[in-house]
Parts: C-alpha cells; sequence; structure tokens
DNA sequence: GCAAAACTGGATAGCGCTATCTTAGCGAAG
DNA sequence: CTTCGCTAAGATAGCGCTATCCAGTTTTGC
C-alpha cells in the first residue's frame, strides 16, 4: 500500500502521503510534481497541486534533508552587524534566497579566525545547500573546510579572479584610488589615510590610497594612519586629533569608513577646525546619517544590497547545478562629492 | 545485528552505529549516553563519548529533528537590523544559544505584520524549539499561529505581565518618565517630543512623556510630534527644524531614538541653536556615537545586550521544560545624563 | 517494421536518528 | 526460595521524505 500507518492520523502533519491518496497519485508523482524534479504528466501534476493546496501540505526540511542530504539552508558569514553595510549585504541575500524557499543561518565572526571556523563548523554540520562569506582571506582551516565540504561558495564584497571560485564585489582599491584622485582634483596636497578595522578590504583601500598618491608624486608615508581598533565614531574623533596635532599642515583626510569619517567631522566642529576650508574629509560607504552631517560627507557609495542580491542569485544558480555566465561580478562604486571636499579656495602649497 | 549497511561505508560520513560498533554497545545506549536523556552506565557512557570523540562523531540535525520532531533551531522576529538595538538583541541571544546547540533562524520583519507572519510560517515548517519576537504586539494571526504551534516564546524588549506568556525587557514607559522628568528637573518647562517609527515601544514612550508631563502640570499637546517615517539622523534633523519653526520657544526635545536626536543635534548646528543654552536635547537608547557628539547626548542606556541574553536563557530553560522562575523579567534602564541637557541658566518662563 | 533507447509512474529501500516496546538482570518482599 | 517489581540495555519501528530501481509504454533509428 502506499500509506504506512493511515490510522495514526492524530499527528495533525499533512504528508505526502496524505496528499498522494488525496490526489489519487503515488507519493512518488507528487514529491516529484511539486519538485519539477522529473517531468511529471501536466494532468497528474495539476492534481498534486491542487490535493497539496487543498490539504495545505507543508513539506518538513528535516525529512527532506535527512533523505537528500541536502538542507535548504544557506550559511552566511558576516564579520558584524554593527556596520550598516553587511546588515545591507545580509538583507540583500535574505530578499533573494527567502522567496526561493533557503533559510539563511547568519553567523558573525567579530573579525575572529576562531570564531569563523567555530561558526562554520556549526553550520556545515546542518549541510547546508550553500555558503556566503565575506572576503576572501580566512584561516588555512577554514578554507579547507570549505573546499572538503564540497558545497557551493560565493565570496562577498571583493573582486577576486580565482579559478573555480566565485564572487560578487567591487575592487576597494580602484573606490579608494577614485576617491584620493578626487582628493587630489580638489587641490589637496597633503592628503591623511585614516584606518581603522584592519581587515583586508580596508587594506585593499590603503593600497588605493598609497597607488592614488604615489602616481601624483604625493605620497607621504607618515600620513598613512592604521588603528586596529574597530571602527567608530570615537575612533575617528581621536585619529582626527592625532593626526591634525602631529601633522598640522595635512589638508585631507581619507577615512576608510563612513563612522570614522563622522567621528573626524565632529571633531573637527569641537576643535574650531573648519572642513572643507583648512581640511577636506572623505569617507567610505555612505553610511546613513552622512548626508546629513555638517558638512555633508564625500564618500563612495557602495552597491552592498546589490552584492547582497546578486551573490545570492549566484549561489541559487550553483546549487541547482545550472551553469554560472560570470563567476566574478564587479559591481563597481559611485563617488558621492558633497561638501566635506568642496573647493573653498586655491591652496599655495 | 546493529548496522544495516556497514559495507557501504563510501558516505564518509560517521554516524551514531559507527560509534556503538567502535565502543560495543548498541546505537540506543550511545544516543542516550551522548544526550545523557536517560540513565546509562557510567562506564558505557565513557565508552560512548570516547568512542564518538575518537571517530569525531557529528549528530546529524535533520535526523534528529525528523525522529523527534523538534529541531535545534530557535526562531528570532525583529523589526530592523538597521537600529543597533536590535544587533545588539541579537548578538545577545546568539552568544546565549549557539553554545547551547541552538542555530538562530533570524528574521527581518520591517515593522509590516505581513512579512512577520510570512517568515513565521516559514519558521515554523521548520518546526523550531523555541521562538523570540519583539514585543507583544502582533496581528491576530500571528497570535495564532504562535498559539497554535505550541512553541515556547519569550517576548523581547517590553515588560508585560500576562499569565502563561514569558518576557524580558524593562518599561518603555517609565525610562521615557524617567527622562522626561529629568529635563523638568533642568529647569525645562515647553519640552517637546518628537517621534518617529510609531512602534508599540514608541508609543509607550510617548505615553511615559506625556503621563511625566501632566503630573508636573506642563502638558502641551502641541508639543507632541510624531512622524510615521523610520527612524533616522535625516527624520531627527527635519523634525527639529519643524519643530523650532512652528514652536520657537520650546526649551527642550525628547527625541525617542538617538538617531533622532543625533539629527536634531546636527539641525542646531546648522541653524545656529546652541544646545543646550538654548534647547536641550534629548535621546534614547545610547546608540554609537551618542557620547562623541557636540554636544554629547543625554539619552536613556537600554540593556538589550542583557535583554537577549537573558531570554535565550529562558528560552533555553523553558525547551528543556524546565520551571522559570520568573516568567517576566524587567532588566531596567539607566539615564545617562550628558552635555546636550547640562543645566546653562535657569530660564524666567 | 522491429529492436533499442527514452520516458513515465510506482514500488522499494533507506537517510540517521529517537520513541517505545521488550527483555535480561537483580534486589526486595513475601 | 520464588515472585514481583524495577531498572537499564537492546531490538524494533518508524519520523517524512527522496534516490533508485523496475516495469510498462512510447518513441526513435535504420
Amino acid at each position: 500500500m502506499v500509506s504506512r500507518k493511515r490510522d495514526k492520523r492524530a499527528s495533525g502533519r499533512v504528508t505526502l502521503d496524505d496528499v498522494a491518496l488525496a490526489a489519487g497519485v503515488s507519493r512518488m508523482t507528487v514529491s516529484r510534481a511539486l519538485r519539477g524534479d522529473r517531468k511529471v504528466a501536466p494532468e497528474l501534476v495539476e492534481r498534486s497541486t491542487q490535493a497539496a493546496d487543498r490539504l495545505g501540505y507543508v513539506p518538513d526540511p528535516a525529512a527532506r534533508a535527512l533523505a537528500s542530504s541536502k538542507s535548504s539552508h544557506v550559511a552566511i558569514l558576516i564579520p558584524l552587524l554593527s556596520n550598516q553595510l553587511f546588515v545591507d549585504l545580509l538583507e540583500g541575500v535574505q530578499h533573494t534566497l527567502l522567496p526561493a524557499g533557503y533559510q539563511t543561518l547568519m553567523g558573525v565572526t567579530h573579525y575572529e579566525a576562531s570564531e569563523e571556523e567555530q561558526l562554520l563548523k556549526g553550520f556545515l554540520m546542518h549541510r547546508p545547500a550553500g555558503l556566503l562569506v565575506t572576503g576572501s582571506e580566512h584561516s588555512e582551516s577554514t578554507r579547507q573546510l570549505i573546499a572538503k565540504s564540497n558545497i557551493p561558495c560565493v565570496h562577498l564584497m571583493e573582486t577576486l579572479a580565482q579559478d573555480g571560485m566565485y564572487s560578487v564585489g567591487f575592487s576597494q582599491r580602484d573606490a579608494a584610488h577614485a576617491i584620493t584622485q578626487h582628493l587630489i582634483d580638489t587641490g589637496r596636497r597633503r592628503i591623511a589615510f585614516a584606518a581603522a578595522q584592519l581587515d583586508p578590504r580596508t587594506l585593499q583601500r590603503a593600497q588605493g590610497y598609497r597607488d592614488c598618491l604615489k602616481e601624483a608624486g604625493l605620497y607621504d608615508a607618515t600620513l598613512e594612519w592604521q588603528n586596529p581598533a574597530p571602527s567608530s565614531l570615537k575612533v575617528g574623533s581621536t585619529m582626527f586629533e592625532q593626526i591634525l596635532c602631529m601633522r598640522p599642515r595635512v589638508d585631507a583626510i581619507f577615512f576608510c569608513n563612513d563612522d570614522l569619517a563622522q567621528g573626524g567631522l565632529l571633531a573637527a566642529l569641537r576643535m574650531g577646525i573648519k572642513v572643507p576650508r583648512q581640511v577636506s574629509i572623505a569617507g567610505f560607504n555612505d553610511l546613513p546619517g552622512s548626508s546629513e552631517f555638517i558638512p555633508s560627507l564625500t564618500t563612495i557609495k557602495t552597491p552592498r544590497w546589490e552584492i547582497g542580491v546578486r551573490a545570492a542569485k549566484m549561489l541559487l544558480q550553483l546549487m541547482r547545478d545550472e551553469p554560472v555566465a560570470e563567476p566574478n561580478v564587479d559591481l563597481g562604486f559611485e563617488l558621492l562629492v558633497r561638501q566635506s571636499t568642496a573647493v573653498q579656495s586655491i591652496r599655495n602649497d
């Protein structure tokens, strides 16, 4: 017979067997009809879906996972959620994955390799169907865990041109280069760089800054400031004070994240330093508030929501074994010129 | 025999059967030994755990869920992640739940009842072991879904004294009352209230503001400003301008969230209005940056990380059918008095 | 026009666990 | 000394699905 224990109907759960019985076909046919994994006669599909709807059938992900050894989970690893950047990324991902029937397992690594590894292990035991990770630099064991698991994986936020790897992001280096160039173009000559949270992306931005200034013959290593503390308004304030105290002739500061830059703007206000007249300030990421600051903050608008969406779409293709046309997608960036780098006067050098 | 298909060892997965074989006991004994769900002879527990460790056994959550019809998932519903408040909450929850072996399924509702319902349905089909939801006000169908599911549920962020319900939070009303009282105590008399994102907690804060001013005989309904838009720096700026334009004699504004208040501070700066000399400004939540603003922002520090931890602990007890001593926990709040409400002068009224 | 290949629906056998029933072992009670 | 619990370990039976094999029916190729 089709069903095993039709008498034990007390469970309340509608199973495939119930649907099959109602539709007058076999359980397998319903399973196939609902998932569309093999060709089923249109009429039987119709009958199956109707019966499923009528009975309110909801597939059991656990049973599915057990039988197919593939879950409907996608694990995503991000460094933190206190940066709006990653929140947007995550929302883009969920926006795409949820309608496709995937649940997101989110892990916050706090930029700790050990936490990342721990989280990944926890996720892998759930046999996720896909993996999304931030950046491409990971500890050796993390890399191996990913490789051995044989689970489709897309890297987020960076461009990456490595065979067999998938990524969606933009060039952090180029973006930093562009905004540095903008500072040069607006007449600045002693341009400092202030970074905190020295993650790989920050370092790539540092490189863009450096390259640009070297090309212009303006590079001065003593104007590069790096602070390993987590990026925050407070750190930005402190760094601004430090920089202006140690290098009073600096005429622009490129902060590698908007929260630092916002802190810088506040510090300038406190110190009575006019922005941009005396010092130009630029940020990165276009975080909420940056457009409202006094003066409004010049920054790089990064397409993180779009990155989330695009990466999730790519992952969907990978999970369905569909071909991926472009394994490494560069979504670019946009320079937003606002008041904090306005040209106020030609400075004599 | 104990094992079913010992020959088919190609899968690479270590199952309970493997461990049982290695330990020289039955599969059930290992299962019980590892979970400690029934008494097992100490020696057999020892042998089981050692064999499991040696073979690197990792239980399969899907199989577990299927067999026991209870998963190791906990679903959490929060309104949004762009407010640091909920990020902290979530981190507290994960910090507690992850070591206990539970995976968090996070859903962002964007304050939309329909989204909440949709997400909840998706979660419920995973048969989560527990549920965490923000606040106590939900659509009727959401409430019913929760009730019918019979899954332990803890409500976050609000105090709630309803039989059979569990909550961890603090009194939004009392906190708003306290900060309003502080404004009165510092000599303010025409105290405006500016709210956005009119969720239940915001409305409770409005009530605290209202109650306090009425007690002091200072209530003026025309000083209450509510904006249904999502809370943001920009909205705060706009509301500040509006309030000062329409009610120029206002001497304090209580913004119901720090981002609004920060926007207010920036607007004041732009308009040349001295804070706190001319207008006191108070916020709510102590978000990052508030201590760095010029002037630093008086606000209510809310224990959201602790709420997450405490709620998760309570949920763990519920999921283990342990008794819960205190089903409704009030974690309080703290008034942080900073420069934005300093007493600068006694205003004649 | 006939054999082989291609398809379709159904029966069967688990996926890796846990709930539950059974049985063996053993001390306490009569 | 026997009988009755009572406990702890093992055997059994699925949880609700999908992979896979099998058989019946088309199609296709030469």
